[in-house]
DNA sequence: AAATCAAGTTCCAAATATTGGAACAACTAT
DNA sequence: ATAGTTGTTCCAATATTTGGAACTTGATTT
């Protein structure tokens, strides 16, 4: 794996701690230059700026760590991130009315970022998810935000995106995902049949905010052996109306700014 | 309020994020002008490049906000911890036991960020405060973090510390919170007596990891009015017993490397 | 004990990106 | 129309980055 380089002095920088943060455990100096394709006088430069910036940790072994700048950074853009605040409501009443772990995501190029969720059990942790990026194709949130896209633009996400093949039911190419993609518009909804993960359905709406760039949707999801493929679609209506209700609100309260085409 | 440039050209990138991150709402062009103190041509490149890494998203009125990159990042730092995840069992014990919010934080410069978080009840959302950071002052962990610190290192972070006022017990000064300093260190544990915020008190205790330079703690928190002071004592040992715990696994399980001197 | 190897650090002239003042658009309000 | 505000672009001077090579440091082998 190596990292490509970005927008001048700050991408190379960005490439090289996402070196890091993205890699198993502690990165030694040999590690991370493999990684990076840097050159070693560079990416000694580097490293020690992003360790002087709290981006990155050295630990006595000299090996690298993300740092806790990170976190923080993190924790007051979330915070302050308002379009989660307008959505959060709707998204308890549709964990309410289901009793399902209840979505919230944002497409970014082919990924879904998760950005909210909430569950009844804390089997796995609330957070543990928060800031999660998965691929778009094989979940319901991600081919919900795609089908808000125009053609243009869907065709670009494709041809970058890398039909990995997660489970049986996993998309193999885009053929089939763009026949699903119309689906999907038809309808209003979309579902993933375990193509993610097994033993793991959901049902997605996607988010439609008038003048926003933003592609995004939310979910519920479950089990297999708990939620049938009948009763996702019996929740279809309540996500729908969910997601409807969020883009409004998110229509009035975020930047009606100068309006725009 | 002006960020301070940092490290060349990464720093300056870096205090530009950070002005826009700790901002209220989207920032304009000139906001972030005025709060960066830098050259019009300079931070006109700095925000583009930043927007081109995704660090920062520009709306349509062009106004600066932050990137989902960000959540990433930190989702990927986050669940990649080690500390934190040997940490985790035993906050979740101290949950067991007393039924109240137990933290996990670590001191960074004159502030206590919290990496995990333990809580029954979900009135307020568990997430909402990973990655935020506190004044080391007058918080629990904070204190028991202080106390584990040399007297050289202590002066320098009490040097660069403000005693901001938050409560009518909150300490005013380095004179008395070095007092308490030295109870903490006699008595192995700390208390927030409403120090941080009226209503809410805490027992915490210092995590010490032999040949780590980390200085964390943990602590069990709760509201006056459910919470007195005498429960608190009472749950002190177990606080104490449940750091040392933490320390021991860490001091196995981190790296062990080349020991320490 | 000497030699060998690997990992990390430092050095510096050449190449490159950044700097920042000033001129230039685009849009608003008067 | 006119003045004012906000954001964008330009470019020669400057500071930073670049990256190959030499240099430490510490471990391992002969």
């Amino acid at each position: 794996m190596r990292a490509e380089a970005g927008t001048g002095t700050l991408g190379k920088a960005m490439a090289v701690l996402e070196a890091v943060v993205t890699a198993d455990g502690p990165q030694r100096f040999t590690d991370i230059l493999a990684r990076s394709g840097q050159p070693r006088g560079t990416l000694h430069r580097l490293l020690s700026h992003l360790v002087e910036e709290g981006l990155l940790v050295q630990r006595r072994d000299l090996s690298y760590e993300p740092g806790l700048r990170l976190l923080t950074l993190a924790y007051r853009s979330w915070s302050a991130n308002r379009f989660r605040d307008i959505a959060e409501p709707h998204l308890r009443r549709l964990h309410d009315l289901t009793g399902e772990t209840v979505h919230l995501g944002i497409l970014r190029e082919t990924e879904i970022v998760y950005v909210d969720k909430v569950e009844s059990r804390q089997t796995v942790r609330m957070s543990s998810q928060i800031g999660k990026a998965s691929p778009a194709y094989c979940t319901g949130i991600g081919k919900a935000a795609l089908s808000l896209l125009g053609p243009a633009e869907l065709e670009r996400l494709l041809a970058r995106t890398e039909f990995h093949v997660f489970t049986p039911h996993t998309h193999r190419s885009a053929a089939t995902l763009l026949a699903e993609i119309e689906e999907i518009r038809r309808d209003g909804h979309a579902f993933d049949r375990e193509e993610h993960e097994t033993e793991i359905r959901c049902v997605a709406a996607p988010i439609l905010i008038p003048g926003s760039e933003l592609a995004a949707g939310l979910s519920v999801t479950g089990p297999a052996y708990r939620v049938t493929m009948e009763q996702l679609s019996a929740w279809a209506a309540a996500v729908r109306a969910a997601a409807r209700a969020v883009g409004e609100d998110a229509a009035i309260r975020l930047g009606p700014g100068r309006g725009g085409p």
